[in-house]
DNA sequence: ACTTCACTTTGTCCAGGACAGATGCAGACC
DNA sequence: GGTCTGCATCTGTCCTGGACAAAGTGAAGT
């Protein structure tokens, strides 16, 4: 006499349109209008009539949210089956595994064994063997990319990903500390702008140019522009270096530029780099604003700068 | 033969609904409601119609939200004007200053200063000073109180305020490292629930309990409730602590720990804090969910957690 | 190739309404 | 006095259905 939710006329398990909107870093509004437009998705009904997502829409909806973050347009994507989206994502991905005979893979697993205190040794230890610049370019960077691509493609649960933020972060910062020179040239201000909660680039360039004499201020994430405007003034520095994760809206990105090239007035550069500006159209051309597609990019641009500045 | 906004009939100053409903933690329907229900805000609207509010407006709204964090009911606050907003401000604060001869104000005014080494090396000389634990209780808290003070009544800029969360945050890292034991007892996992992204109560907490012999695995923000009943059950944790500041929506407190309370089975102990949890009514009885007002409560409890295990 | 321009797509905002859960208060009861 | 109970009010979130600007697309013209 099993009596079913379905049985009943109302489907009530799942999560509400709040819950899920939140969770995918999608609005509410968007949600509502995909229903409508694309018939997908098409939660139940609770008692009150309020959508409740199940949780297998909530994980399509994730791997539609992976292929428009990669620059896909929705009405190719959002009305797919889920066997379409993963050969869509397949399309995409380079597979590039990390090499098994390289570092990444065994500190991969004592992340996956959970083996928190090893896992921090062993990331302690490669930085040593090699200093903070080939820890960042060797280590650092290919294990972030494949820690991301394992969560996204579900085989690393969220907590995973956060113990190694965590274990990584601390390392990065007490590296960037330990080089950092109190008076070196030229003054960076490394920061996010609002809605994009990834911070783990930022180190990375905070890393690399405070080993090379730079003198950089890592702000972590989500400062409103005209706060940036302030601290550049306040702080006379050089540079503001800007980090956007492809989960940032693409369409913000010049937008938010412009605004903070207006408010900077002339003087400062912008630097910006991350998965987000990786994945840009190359019509965004913005004047007075440097896009990096690589780490490598942000040393060169260093050199660069110092020479502009030796000869002026 | 100036020509402002007014005379054109539109405001055209502001910022759009969006932007201030990110930057107050408030949903725009709610902005919209007030609108609707108080009177106010009242912003003005661009030439497409969309509202667009004054920096006057948000301003306000700033010390409402905070008047609404405390406990105050949005009818009585929400319609008031910026005097009477003050007045009540001053009725709420407890104008506890830090003692002008203690370790507080110098670092206090280094802030000011954006002088940043020197301030990392004053909380480290502090650290050094006295240890972990009374570093915890003396310094980070006092002066972590002082910062949000400080910043909610606008007398410390936001990067200000993000200045000292980094320094603050890579010392506790690194007390709390050198300090872990990895075998010890009990295994704590700490975290914050999504919507609450201030972790640096579960930094003092770690600290404290990692001082004394637990082994706190510390998970960063915003982690989902069915992410944490998975930590807890990987890690065979025996406690999970959790922060809630008082930005947390207090009616959200309840629900999300039953729920939480309910995914985690019986073993597990919830232990609670942050000003969130001060805040709440004391109607608020969980069971098998343990309160915090204070970072004394976590020792205590942790006394006794110890205790129960020996004669159990 | 490279612009121009009309057309389509897409995310956000709007109005006004409904309602559940919390909060507060008056009165009953111990 | 203290505590409970029921009821009215308050308050945040969700609903529908519509409008529109900015970004993207593609065809035609230079």
């Amino acid at each position: 006499m099993a009596r079913t939710n379905s049985d009943s006329g109302l489907d009530v398990t799942g999560l509400p349109i709040g819950v899920v909107a939140r969770d995918l870093g999608l609005s509410q509004d968007l949600l509502r209008k995909w229903e409508a437009r694309y018939g997908f998705p098409e939660p139940g009904r609770n008692a009150h009539g309020e959508r409740v997502y199940p949780q297998a829409q909530v994980d399509r909806l994730r791997l539609i949210k992976r292929l428009l973050d990669a620059g896909l347009r929705p009405a190719h994507v959002v009305p797919q089956g889920d066997a379409a989206l993963r050969a869509l994502i397949n399309e995409q991905a380079p597979p590039s595994l990390p090499a098994e005979d390289g570092p990444i893979e065994p500190m991969f697993d004592l992340l996956r064994e959970h083996d928190v205190p090893a896992l921090e040794a062993r990331l302690q230890a490669e930085l040593l063997r090699g200093g903070l610049e080939a820890f960042v370019r060797d280590v650092a960077i290919p294990m972030t990319e494949a820690v991301g691509r394992a969560w996204s493609q579900g085989e690393l649960d969220v907590f995973e990903e956060h113990i190694y933020t965590e274990a990584i972060g601390r390392l990065l910062r007490n590296g960037i500390a330990e080089v950092s020179h109190a008076r070196g040239r030229p003054r960076v201000v490394l920061t996010t702008l609002p809605d994009e909660r990834h911070g783990l680039g930022l180190l990375f360039v905070a890393a690399m140019l405070s080993q090379r004499g730079a003198r950089c201020l890592s702000l972590g994430t989500e400062m409103p522009i005209p706060e940036i405007a302030r601290v550049v003034r306040v702080m006379h520095a050089d540079i503001v270096g800007l980090s956007f994760s492809s989960v940032y809206p693409h369409r913000l990105i010049g937008a938010t530029l412009r605004e903070l090239r207006g408010q900077l007035g002339e003087g400062p550069e912008i630097w910006a780099g991350g998965g987000g500006v990786a994945n840009l159209q190359h019509s965004v051309r913005l004047r007075g604003v440097r896009l990096f597609t690589s780490i490598d990019d942000a040393q060169v641009a260093l050199t660069r700068w110092s020479e502009v500045q030796a000869q002026g």
